[in-house]
DNA sequence: CGATGACTTGACTGCTGTCAACGTGCGTGG
DNA sequence: CCACGCACGTTGACAGCAGTCAAGTCATCG
């Protein structure tokens, strides 16, 4: 570490970026919002200390007061049974949103919780209204988001309801890998952040059934796995495996 | 706009009702809004001739204008594959919006299918935007709709990731049931409007478990089928047998 | 009255879950 | 530095839930 810093709260502005400057600006709520409106947007949103992993960002239940925008690192969402079952509702990596489920009833019904070092901008929610009727293009960018996420959703449970195990998990594979490239990061290697076990819970499959599919796909030649590290050597034969339409997961083109 | 439409369109008229005297208008889009905004909002609204069963409202890929509030009737919504099989992701009742998942791509991802005949209100989207900006109240509903569909996306997947053909069943039948209560229909007594297929494809199982499940709930006492008509006996066993949290679907409570 | 579509029921199969044992990497502490 | 424990991951054996295929029943409609 470079050991920039110079008193406590100097250290924290360091690490604060702007939305101006962030390289999130354009797939995160900013989308569409000039730079003067920008900056009001800027002027509420908070930027907490990093979580650590294994932190909660929130918990089921907890009071919903504001959005959460990932600005590095990874969490998980999950819903707690009675008899305290997870079951995990999605992953969410920079420029993503969370806690949009949560505005309809004031709490959250979900948990969020840290799968690694990771830091959030926080959007108190009263503030973020508020400023939505100044600025036309901000509410729009709040109803296109929502509208994604229902979109994604819809895609989940499409896979869920009529896909195989391995179709799944190669839909899965793909979705990351768009969603890393448009991110700057390579489609073809990444780390993944969750274990067999959160990936499995997601998709509704046991863990063990993806350790064998991550197997079977390696043998088959069409990825490299080596714990958490995923090399994808044959993309398309892998899309074609998700029997989905691989482009349409990645409106980056969109841009 | 004081202006009903003299000529034209009588027999319209006449089924016409507005926001304001719509039996409606504490579940719908106007929840929330007082009465001078509503006629505002009701301004913009088109009301059009009913969907025979079968018709579409709007197809995969349909530019998008509108939303939609069914005003009566029900309607499916789905998504087509391509090799044309059908995924369908919902069902809806009076009083639900369709099309919030199109906003954010400008074109629908799903088909809307009349499943009898049904009535619809019309929201043309830019409009509703531009006055959204004017009333905050309306705003906030939107958030609000939009945040409880994503929550409602999160239970299925919910219950398509980890329950059993039984559970998913009985959720369903038990959210029918709440959705019709509220709508102050029979929550004990109604017909299905959708076939067996479409409630298997649903609910991520073969039509043939779906019937397989119906007749064995009828032989254990739950409740009570002839073909589309489900008459529920016993609503809270139905209740357990879905493992799931049967008052938290059902947020008429906090009315 | 036959055709059609929706639904039911049965027989069989197979995908995937469960249970269980084992391997592997990593951090901790002696 | 090594031993150990622990969490995570892999692999195998087996079973069962639900899908598929197929035949048969029922209601509606032309």
């Amino acid at each position: 570490m470079p050991t920039r810093k110079q008193e406590k709260v100097v250290s924290l502005k360091e690490i604060t970026v702007a939305c101006q400057e962030c390289s999130l600006n354009e797939i995160c709520l900013p989308v569409g919002i000039d730079k003067n409106d920008m900056e009001q947007l800027d002027a509420i949103i908070d930027r907490k200390r990093p979580l650590a992993r294994g932190d909660h960002l929130f918990k089921v239940g907890d009071r919903f007061r504001a959005l959460y925008a990932v600005r590095s690192g990874s969490l998980k969402t999950f819903a707690t049974s009675e008899d305290g079952q997870e079951q995990v509702m999605g992953f969410q990596l920079p420029g993503e949103l969370v806690g949009l489920d949560a505005i309809a009833h004031n709490n959250h019904p979900l948990t969020a919780r840290a799968l690694e070092t990771t830091s959030v901008c926080e959007i108190p929610f009263d503030q973020l209204e508020a400023l939505s009727t100044q600025l036309p293009d901000l509410q729009r960018q709040m109803l296109r988001v929502m509208s994604q996420e229902i979109h994604d959703d819809e895609q989940s449970m499409l896979a869920l309801g009529q896909r195989s195990a391995e179709e799944r998990l190669a839909a899965f594979l793909i979705s990351l890998s768009n969603r890393y490239r448009r991110r700057g990061f390579s489609s073809t290697q990444f780390n993944l952040t969750m274990s067999r076990g959160d990936i499995g819970n997601y998709l509704g499959l046991a863990l063990e059934t993806v350790s064998r599919l991550f197997t079977r796909f390696q043998n088959e030649g069409l990825l490299k796995v080596e714990r958490r590290h995923i090399e994808l050597l044959d993309r398309d034969r892998l899309c074609q495996f998700s029997s989905a339409n691989c482009d349409a997961d990645n409106p980056v083109s969109r841009t």
